[in-house]
DNA sequence: TTTCACATGTCAACCGGTTGACATAAATTA
DNA sequence: TAATTTATGTCAACCGGTTGACATGTGAAA
């Protein structure tokens, strides 16, 4: 059986309510006997129960993040950053994989609420999940508005929308296609083609947006319709990647036909895929930011903004060079 | 305040123990009581509170996963298996990146211990941690040897090995060099290495290896000491893509000049870098057997294996085509 | 000598469930 | 009609901590 502060108070020679102090570091406590409860501990291999601990204070420090995957190089990465200033801020983290389903998304949020989290950290891609709109406990959305009361946190989408369209016309480029994923209106990742859009228009150009939806044929197709496509704008770079594949296939060369530029710049792609441009999100800071935003409407505090939007930074490599 | 059981009791007019029957569905319960407890709960917004629950049953159905980094590809896509089996099992998944150090692991499992979490999985790479010696929860091991009574869940690295020197040997490579990450003698991966010595000396070749610790300039020593070099043996494909970029970088044309095979083939590396051959490491069925054999210590049954082996899969592609 | 800050102990209530013991009453079944 | 089975209630103990109230005994400062 594991032992109990009871235990460790037999051992020590103390009372359980002074291991309890002890633990707390509450009211007076002589040295020795700090030091003969901490020896007791040790000897025991106690480790205090925090469910007990839990279930008085009301507050169980885990925090649930809820992403499509582990697997995709962009969430790896930034629940990697959630995890590592979650647990520097003395909170620990339940995931969950919703993979993009409603149903899965909506079991998840039921569970955390079961087991207590202080706070939801949420970056799936569902809309119209009810159980969102009154959120009886701290969420934070990532890239993605979840309800008016829910703040946000992302890039810039916008700008680096923007930044992207401008390059591929900076450097010559007449006939441009972006290509993202699925669309839900609710996603800021929507402002990405919004800029491009705007930009084309502003040059005037012409936009034309394809979708992916785990459909390849749109990457044939893509290069079918638009034999004369000189840059192409990958809503990210995972796309960006099938993207030159289909082109290398085809025998088109990068740059000098077609230049291509990405979205995201994980460090994943960045090592596998240094030469595509692409536009680099600031993971590590919405991770920041968002657990910042999370931990003040833990405690209460009320000046957090309800959307917070950061810049981001144009990586040119080979893919867009003249 | 969150509603309890005895609110909702009250809301159902039951009792609490009638309510805390139907939730646990124990005893009798009649129909129309039991609609009337779930509509009292649906309109309060009722979740029981887990926390409570695992107190008196003495159980979490809590998992902790340590791993390095959730940002690196295998380790992603095997912690999105990992968690998503857990969860289809009735498990919830804690979170630890260890950055393989070995000071964050040690604070892990103690925190995982002190969240009375039902069993540990590892894949973290420290050696030497005490804590490992007599584990008082169920732990298994993936890909490392933790201490004699921890089971270890690994892809037949050997196997992989011997696959990817001897392909490079059937294209006639000569001059074949093996690059690995940092060695620890604990690792079933350095078996990958230990394949590739035997499989060259047996086909009275040299083997060379070279080890990658984060110095970026082993890969243009490795071409300069070795430029009659023509075939490479990465011990993984995010080292593959280094090399091939050195090449690349040198003029050296894959694979007419050089042959190069990665490892691990995740669903990422193999989008980004189709052209990579590897050997594939069976990351969803580590996970099954993991969490199978994690699933019987829990449940003290004894009948698992204390190391499991699965079998890997070649796949060829363009970099070591002829 | 009188205070009082320091150090520790005992005791009981509480957090929100679970569970077993026991009681009661209605509906079935023998 | 008697014996079960079904359905529900009351009550209290328990899980392993935390906390406040209160008591007691030091030693040091006033």
């Amino acid at each position: 059986m594991k032992p109990k502060i009871e235990d460790v108070a037999k051992v020590a020679g103390v009372s359980p309510t002074t291991v309890s102090r002890v633990l707390n570091n509450r009211g007076y406590i002589g040295d020795k006997t700090r030091e003969k409860v901490h020896k007791a501990m040790e000897e025991l291999n106690y480790y205090p129960n925090e469910v007990a601990r839990s279930l008085f204070i009301k507050k169980t420090f885990l925090i649930g993040l809820i992403f499509p995957t582990t697997s995709n190089p962009f969430y790896g990465q930034l629940i990697f950053h959630l995890e590592n200033i979650a647990a520097s801020l003395g909170y620990k983290v339940l995931l969950c994989n919703s993979q993009g389903r409603e149903d899965k998304e909506r079991g998840y949020l039921k569970m955390l609420q079961r087991n207590q989290v202080d706070g939801i950290i949420a970056g799936a891609h569902n809309k119209g999940i009810k159980e969102y709109e009154d959120p009886n406990l701290p969420v934070v959305g990532i890239d993605r508005y979840l309800s008016k009361k829910i703040p946000v946190v992302s890039s810039d989408n916008y700008q680096g929308g923007e930044k992207a369209t401008q390059l591929l016309i900076n450097k010559g480029c007449k006939t441009i296609i972006h290509i993202n994923g699925p669309i839900s209106l609710e996603t800021p990742a929507n402002k990405r083609r919004k800029a491009y859009e705007e930009v084309m228009k502003n040059n005037q150009l012409t936009p034309l947006t394809y979708e992916y939806d785990s459909n390849d044929s749109v990457f044939s197709r893509l290069f079918n319709e638009n034999p004369e496509v000189d840059g192409i704008f990958a809503s990210d770079d995972l796309i960006a990647s099938r993207v030159m594949q289909e082109a290398r296939r085809r025998g088109i060369d990068i740059p000098t036909q077609l230049k291509v530029i990405g979205y995201d710049g994980t460090e994943t792609t960045r090592l596998l895929l240094p030469e595509l441009s692409t536009v680099e999100q600031p993971i590590r800071d919405i991770a920041v930011i968002a657990l910042e935003i999370l931990l003040k409407q833990i405690n209460n505090e009320e000046d957090f903004q309800s959307e917070t939007i950061i810049p981001v930074r144009l990586i040119e490599s080979d893919t867009t060079r003249k």
